[in-house]
DNA sequence: CCCTTGTGTAAGCACCTGCTTACATACCGT
DNA sequence: ACGGTATGTAAGCAGGTGCTTACACAAGGG
C-alpha cells in the first residue's frame, strides 16, 4: 500500500500531511471567523490533529496566518490579465464559499480587519499586489490612487455582501453587480473593458 | 454651588453623569479598537469609573455597544440634504478623529465587523438607514442596489484608509479623493450632484 | 439621630485564550 | 532486533475576558 494512500485513508505519522491538513483547515476557520475568532483549539479540531502539532509546525497563530495568507491569492494574481482582474476577484467574492480550491483570502481579509495592527500590515501586502495590477489600468498620472479607489468599492462589496448580509445586496445577481459596478469604474479606469 | 458643577469638577454621586461618562469613553474606545479589542475594563478606566457600574447601567458589554451605536450617526443621516449624504458621510470619513464631539459610527463599524453575528446585524440596521437616503438618488427600479453599491465604496474606502492604512490612499488630498469617486458615481446614481 | 436607598468599590469567579511541557508511540537506519 | 528520533498526545500554565457578589459610604426623610 503506498504511502499516499494509506496517510489519506487513515492515522499515519506524515509530517507534511497534517502540516497540510492544519493550513486546509485554518485557511476555512480564518475565511469563516477572522483571525481572532478562530482559535487554534477549533483549528487543530477541524484538522483532526492535536493542537500541539500547530505550534511544533507553525510556531505561533500569526505565522499560520501568514502561510495561510501568503498560499492562497497569488495564483489569481499572476494567472489574471490585468484588464479583467477586477471582475474576475468581484465575482470571486460574489461567488461566496465555492469548492474547497478556491481563493478566499480576500474573505479572510475582510472578516479578520480590526483583529491587530499587525493582521493589518499583513493584509496590506495583498491589497498592494492587486492595487498594483490595478493601476496600471489608468493612464491618469494619480493611477494608482485611482486603483485603490477600485480595489476599495471590491472589498466594500464584499464586506456588505459577505459579512453583513445587506439586502438587496447580499441576494442580488453577480451579472447585475459587475454591470453597475463595471460601468461606473469606466470613468475612473480608462482601459477597463465595458462589456461584460 | 449647583450639582452640575460639582459632578463635573469632582466625583460627586450622579448615577446620570457616570453613565454619559461611560457612554463617551465606550465610543471613543470601540472607535479605536472596535468592538473585541475594547475591554469592559478599559472603557471603564477611560471613563474613570468603577467597572461594576458599567454592568449596573448596561447590563451588558454588547448593550453597552448597542447604546453607542444608537446615540451617534441619527443626526447626520436627518440634517444632512439626501444629494449630499454620500460626499458629507465620505468627507466625515476622511477627516479622521476630529473633535470629541464628531460622529464615528462608521469608524465603529468597519473596527467592529468580524467581531460577532450580533455586531454585524447592530451594523446592519445603521446601513439600512444610509442605503435608504441613498437609494432615492437614483431613478432606477434598482434604485436600492444601487444604494448599496454607493454605500460600499464609502465603507470600502474607510476600510482601506482608516483600518488598513493602505498607501496612497491613506495619505491623498480628501477633495481628490471626492472628486473621483463622485464623478465615478454619476453613473451610477444619476441625480447625484458633481460639483465639489 | 438612625435607617433606608442609591451610588461607588474591591475582590473574585468561571471560562476561554495562546502556548508549553512531559510523556507515549510509531518509524527507520544500523 | 534495537535504539534513537520524528511524530502524536494529554494535561496544564499564565494571563485575559465578561460578569457577579459582598461590602463601604454618602444623602435624604422620618
Amino acid at each position: 500500500m503506498p504511502e499516499a494512500i494509506k496517510a489519506a485513508t487513515e492515522h499515519r505519522r506524515d509530517a507534511q500531511g497534517t502540516r497540510r491538513l492544519l493550513l486546509d483547515a485554518a485557511s476555512e476557520l480564518f475565511a469563516e471567523r477572522g483571525y481572532e475568532r478562530a482559535t487554534v483549539r477549533d483549528i487543530a479540531a477541524r484538522a483532526g490533529v492535536n493542537q500541539a502539532l500547530l505550534f511544533r509546525y507553525f510556531g505561533t497563530k500569526k505565522a499560520l496566518f501568514g502561510e495561510v495568507m501568503a498560499r492562497g491569492g497569488h495564483e489569481q494574481l499572476r494567472t489574471t490579465p490585468a484588464e479583467r482582474l477586477f471582475e474576475v476577484a468581484l465575482r470571486g467574492m460574489l461567488a461566496e464559499g465555492g469548492g474547497p480550491g478556491t481563493d478566499r483570502s480576500l474573505e479572510v481579509c475582510l472578516r479578520s480587519i480590526g483583529g491587530s495592527d499587525e493582521i493589518a500590515e499583513a493584509l496590506r501586502g495583498l491589497g498592494d499586489e492587486y492595487a498594483e495590477v490595478l493601476a496600471t489600468l489608468s493612464r491618469a498620472d494619480d493611477g494608482a490612487l485611482r486603483g485603490d479607489l477600485a480595489l476599495a468599492w471590491l472589498l466594500g462589496i464584499g464586506l456588505m455582501r459577505v459579512v453583513v448580509g445587506k439586502e438587496p445586496l447580499a441576494g442580488a445577481d453577480p451579472d447585475t453587480i459587475c454591470r453597475l459596478v463595471v460601468g461606473a469604474l469606466g470613468a475612473l479606469l480608462e482601459d477597463m473593458p465595458q462589456g461584460s
